[in-house]
DNA sequence: GTTAGCACTCCACTAACGGGAGTGCCAGCC
DNA sequence: GGCTGGCACTCCCGTTAGTGGAGTGCTAAC
């Protein structure tokens, strides 16, 4: 009677699980505690509200669900959601239609970041919530052509292209000023050494090589390494795209204005969502993390459903969407993977 | 007994404006109806109840004041406020410490993006409001440089440098590889005669030599010309830098959340709010706009104070704050037009 | 023109009430 | 032992009624 495969959690009789599995879909629809007599309608169980009160009296001594007051029906805990994802929920696959739909919004000749923005706003459209995509880190980014030009007497304007066309601007301060062509010869000799590494390997790479070419007097090198030290040494600050912030106001849930107003402080804010977006990347497929499980007590009742995208096989950065904890998850979590997976094959191709 | 410098408001006798005045302060500190009784003891008119009763009375006929209901006290409606700021408010400038707080904020060596950046948080952080800084529009900015990178086949990097240092990236492709030499030749010529113009007239000049050159049969001139036609054309979509938005959800006016959400929509949508600035571009020192007369009802309840600031003598760009109607206009307005005025000086130095 | 007084209105708050939904427990049934 | 029907009990929520306060408009008197 009792089930393997439900690691971590207090045993649930296959029963538990089922009106369990039942009461969230039911929490999730309404919104509303759900009590013992629409559950006994709603499960195919075909048993008597009494019966499941017993039932029902259990799951909520092993704390999966609660009552908000005496006399009112259960609604789902944290570890209850953590349970209804891990074990219970049936994950509708997306209809062909759908990924179509998906499909088109990734137009072939889009330039990265158009992608993600478009994969942002595609997930909050399609969602209703909040659709989020980091940005790739630039470290990761393999370095393609890099570009010297003098701006002013002592300003040099560095262009780092990028293997995926993504261009960057910096603007480094020297101790002399560098003629037109010296800049040149000094690009020229770096594109020839460093072209084609990551951004984090060419740094790791600077640092050895100063040292040797220094030891070998060898001018041209070591200014051109130190020029390029400068420019990489700004540390570019991690980013991400959000969309449709504002539909999570539709949601009463959030009807507490203070509360909103601290999420939307996190989105202005990036900072900390990015970190917890950092962790997914590690991780495969999609991840979810339900309401303060997220270690940020401004996700309250919300959840975050995310998976990672990747470039040339490797994990490049996340999206994902943020809504309430009482969200479609069997919708929801197709959406994300489909969505990721369309980005990193849109970003991938070419 | 009437007052001149009124001009467009039904006349308004020294006593009414008096006990105008007093009761938009009054509304403006405490949010309530404000009753002939507390005016009374507000106003130094030494009147009594009763013949405040008679003036409000007239000044709602006139319509710059409103009872929300029978037995309540009078709030300013717009067309009071209107009145209040153009005749009656009296600005309390800025102490020299606030000032130098201001001026504070502006570093020396920041660059020109950080320096609206600056200006839109501060504002945003002394008011208590939200804080938006128009981005100039590049059209305005003159060119300084022009790079031509080959990317790969058909694409080319078009880098602008502008005066300021601002650098823009524009991706073109084009019909013909070229190669990095024959690019340094068309950029000289490109530079040689198009820098130091703003970047409109650039195009203006681009169309009419375009002509010329190929009546010359300049094959040179005419492909510089193209390749940079092409890169100018794609249009740089204006934009603006908003901070402490979050900062309007305290004010209990806008408790109503379908309202904040479409307020918030426009913050990110940014197209509206930037074409109500552009007004105010042509307009000199502080303009503010009261409610819907901005003519966008998202700003409902919410006022405008706004003030453009500028490079090199010419208005460039609008900086400003959105809050609620119930606003302290005699310390915000000040605070705008410093800022405005601190940002320019920071602009225009060095 | 100004004022005091008065009747009237409306809102905001509180208390009381009843219906509804749901629970827990118990006794009986299979 | 597990399931069920019945019943008393609890709590919420919406409605109603009542009350006090704040403010107005009007009128008559100064």
């Amino acid at each position: 009677m009792f089930v393997g495969g439900f690691v971590g959690y207090p045993a649930l009789s296959e029963r538990a699980q089922q009106l369990l599995k039942a009461l969230i879909e039911r929490y999730i629809q309404s919104g509303e505690p759900v009590g013992s007599r629409t559950l006994s309608r709603d499960s195919r169980l075909d048993l008597s509200p009494a019966t499941i009160r017993n039932v029902m009296s259990d799951l909520e001594d092993l704390g999966f669900v609660k009552a908000p007051h005496t006399s009112a029906g259960r609604i789902p805990t944290v570890q209850g959601y953590r349970c209804f994802i891990d074990c219970l929920v049936t994950v509708k696959p997306l209809e062909s239609r759908e990924v179509l739909d998906l499909q088109r919004q990734f137009h072939k000749d889009a330039s990265p970041l158009e992608l993600l923005e478009r994969a942002s706003s595609t997930l909050s459209g399609i969602t209703k919530m909040a659709g989020l995509v980091t940005l790739p880190r630039p470290e990761r980014n393999s370095l393609k052509h890099v570009e010297f030009l003098p701006l002013t007497e002592n300003r040099i304007l560095v262009i780092l292209v990028m293997n995926d066309s993504e261009i960057q601007n910096r603007v480094i301060h020297t101790d002399r000023p560098f003629s037109r062509d010296e800049l040149q010869r000094l690009a020229n000799y770096f594109n020839q050494h460093y072209s084609g590494m990551s951004l984090s390997a060419v740094k790791g790479a600077l640092v050895r090589d100063m040292e040797e070419t220094r030891r070998h007097a060898d001018q041209i090198m070591t200014t051109a390494c130190e020029i390029a030290a400068k420019a990489l040494d700004s540390e570019a600050e991690a980013d991400m795209v959000v969309a449709g912030q504002t539909n999570l106001m539709t949601y009463l849930e959030m009807a507490d204005l203070d509360r909103l107003r601290q999420l939307f402080e996190a989105f202005n804010e990036k900072r900390h969502l990015i970190s917890l977006f950092d962790q997914v990347m590690r991780a495969q497929g999609v991840q979810i993390f339900v309401g303060e499980e997220s270690g940020y007590q401004v996700l309250g009742d919300c959840s975050v459903v995310s998976a990672p995208y990747s470039v040339d096989g490797q994990v490049v950065g996340v999206l994902g969407v943020i809504g309430p904890t009482r969200m479609e998850y069997q919708r929801v979590i197709p959406i994300v993977d489909v969505t990721a997976r369309l980005l990193t094959a849109a970003l991938n191709q070419d």
